[in-house]
RNA sequence: GCGGGUGUAGCUCAAUGGUAGAGCGUCAGCCUUCCAAGCUGAAUGUUGACGGUUCGAGUCCGUUCACCCGCUCCA
């Protein structure tokens, strides 16, 4: 579990998550759907375990504060589609569905449709030159651009103009972009609205045209308001959400890592802007130790700043973004996000009120003054959770039957415990039924009576189960049962009457 | 989006252009007193999909879909 490396490939994973019952293709008879996966049935425990203890840990009982009292988070749940024009504001589409062109070299992005190219007439292999339509700086300078590179400067009636749009692939690659002095610095024009597109009502045009959210974060700056105004929270307070969002991503990969749909787990943290910094600090302490307290400890988990050239456009000031990362199979040696702390300042609130002309501003009795709130924001991914601790607990062991067991922690795992007969006669089913009944209304447990002992150990380290009673002769006569540790493959033995106590001090 | 690779039973893989198979797993029965034991039997395939060449296609060709690797992208 301390291992430096990872020591088995995805494909590996995938195989169990497969063979298990944890996670399948979506539409899978149909060929699948690139980009959507299902959960099979202990998948959806698993992620429904980490789930729950996110919101339990979070919500419910959430951490304590500087001032050591529990701070306050209240939940949400809100609608994955919602007012077209909230994505405008929160800065999720520019110009509406245009195709886009970005420039490499400066991160510039225009709208396709917006530029314009110069070239020499009659040079068809040349450099050509962007520039902005209705733009006369742009104009000049792209003309300047070309004069150079032709080495004198040219009339109106040797250059030729055409729209960036008609250019081909080739040709792109020969362009020079508006601000830039080489070529090839341009992408081609793409729809880069990367929000799922659907309709409202039986009509569909334009103005029904609504969005998948690509996040659930703005649903909770929405009912920032509602919020206030109803639970007698006062600032700093927290808004906690789990859901879906959708994003159309252009090369969905890596198993659950990059899918098209997936689930966050969100925290909008409400503080005077003064106090943001000790917010932050104070954030990325707590959700490191979150990830920690549920066995994410080894040297595959990352806890680290972002470099100040990789902030989000809303996170550009204040005090940056932490991250918690884990080497995955297929990022290793490299990391990817699992969590990311974000300042966004106050620049969600701000943006909805200028979007919708309401005031969001608080009154803040205690300093007697009204302001917009600053936001810390610890944004988890549920499904990348899932994944990282699918990952941290697949652990091979050539020695046991199984070669390979799910080491979860107990507050995760998707079946708690198995009660086995020793062999399927001599009244030892009917005792072993009778424990699984009693187990049972208190958590997810199996019974299985089927082949041999060792055949249902193994089947049982597949997925994760930590514990397996075993009722054999001796339970009998003395009412003990053996307890099979899946880590250890330790083995003890306990009175029958005390195992629902025993396992309630584990879970 | 670009380039390369792969696609046969739940899984791992066979099958010279000529009857689609094996092992494991799964299920049923027997057996079995602690780690995938054994015996008997069973189910499971439009060979990813569509089209073409051929007397005949898992095999050759085209298209498409999905997955993997490398770029690109990831606001």
């Amino acid at each position: 579990m301390t291992d430096t490396t990872t020591t088995f490939s995805m494909d590996d994973l995938v195989a169990l998550c497969k063979r298990r019952g944890f996670i399948y293709p979506a539409s899978e008879i149909y060929g699948g759907l690139n980009g959507f996966w299902d959960y099979g049935p202990l998948g959806t425990e698993l992620k429904n375990n980490l789930r729950d203890a996110w919101w339990h840990d979070m919500v419910r009982c959430p951490p304590v504060g500087p001032d050591g009292e529990p701070v306050s988070i209240v939940g949400l749940d809100s609608s994955i589609i919602q007012n077209p024009r909230v994505w405008e504001a929160s800065g999720h589409v520019g110009g509406f569905n245009d195709p886009m062109v970005d420039c490499r070299e400066t991160k510039s992005r225009y709208r396709a449709d917006h530029l314009l190219c110069l070239g020499a007439k009659g040079d068809d292999a040349g450099q050509i030159y962007a520039y902005i339509e209705n733009d006369d700086e742009s104009l000049a300078a792209a003309r300047k651009k070309l004069g150079k590179y032709v080495k004198r400067d040219l009339d109106d009636s040797e250059i030729d103009t055409c729209p960036f749009t008609e250019l081909s692939t080739d040709e792109i690659a020969v362009t020079v972009g508006p601000h830039v002095k080489t070529v090839g610095t341009l992408t081609e024009p793409r729809q880069f609205n990367l929000m799922f597109k659907t309709f409202v009502g039986a009509v569909q045009d334009d103005d029904s045209a609504a969005y998948l959210r690509p996040e659930t974060a703005q649903g909770i700056f929405l009912n920032f308001n509602n919020v206030v105004d109803t639970m007698r929270v006062k600032v700093p307070f927290g808004i906690a959400q789990v859901g879906k969002a959708f994003r159309n991503e252009v090369t969905p990969r890596n198993f659950i890592f990059r899918s098209r749909e997936f689930e966050q787990m969100e925290i909008e943290w409400f503080c005077h802007g003064d106090d943001a910094e000790q917010w932050f600090e104070f954030w990325c302490d707590v959700r490191r130790a979150w990830w920690e307290s549920l066995g994410l400890t080894s040297d595959n988990v990352l806890m680290r700043r972002h470099d100040a050239d990789e902030l989000a456009h809303y996170a550009k000031e204040g005090c940056g973004t932490f991250d918690v990362e884990y080497r995955f199979p297929f990022t290793a040696p490299g990391f990817g996000e699992l969590e990311g702390v974000a300042h966004r300042g106050d620049y969600d609130l701000r943006r909805h009120e200028e979007f919708s002309k309401k005031k969001l501003a608080y009154f803040d009795q205690a300093r007697n003054e009204r302001y917009l709130p600053h936001v810390i924001e610890p944004s988890a991914g549920l499904s990348r959770g899932t994944l990282a601790m699918l990952c941290e607990a697949y652990t091979p062991d050539p020695e046991r039957a199984s070669k390979v067991y799910m080491a979860f922690n107990p507050r995760l795992a998707p079946i708690k415990a198995a009660i086995f007969p020793l062999v399927n006669k001599d009244g030892m089913p009917e005792v072993a039924k009778k424990l699984h009944e009693q187990l049972r209304r208190r958590w997810p447990v199996q019974y299985d009576a089927k082949q041999s002992i060792g055949k249902r150990y193994a089947r049982m380290d597949e997925a994760g189960c930590p514990w397996c009673f075993t009722i054999d002769s001796d339970t009998l006569s003395d009412q003990t049962v053996t307890i099979r540790h899946r880590d250890s493959l330790e083995q003890e033995r306990i009175g029958i009457d005390s195992v629902e106590a025993w396992l309630a001090e584990r879970l």
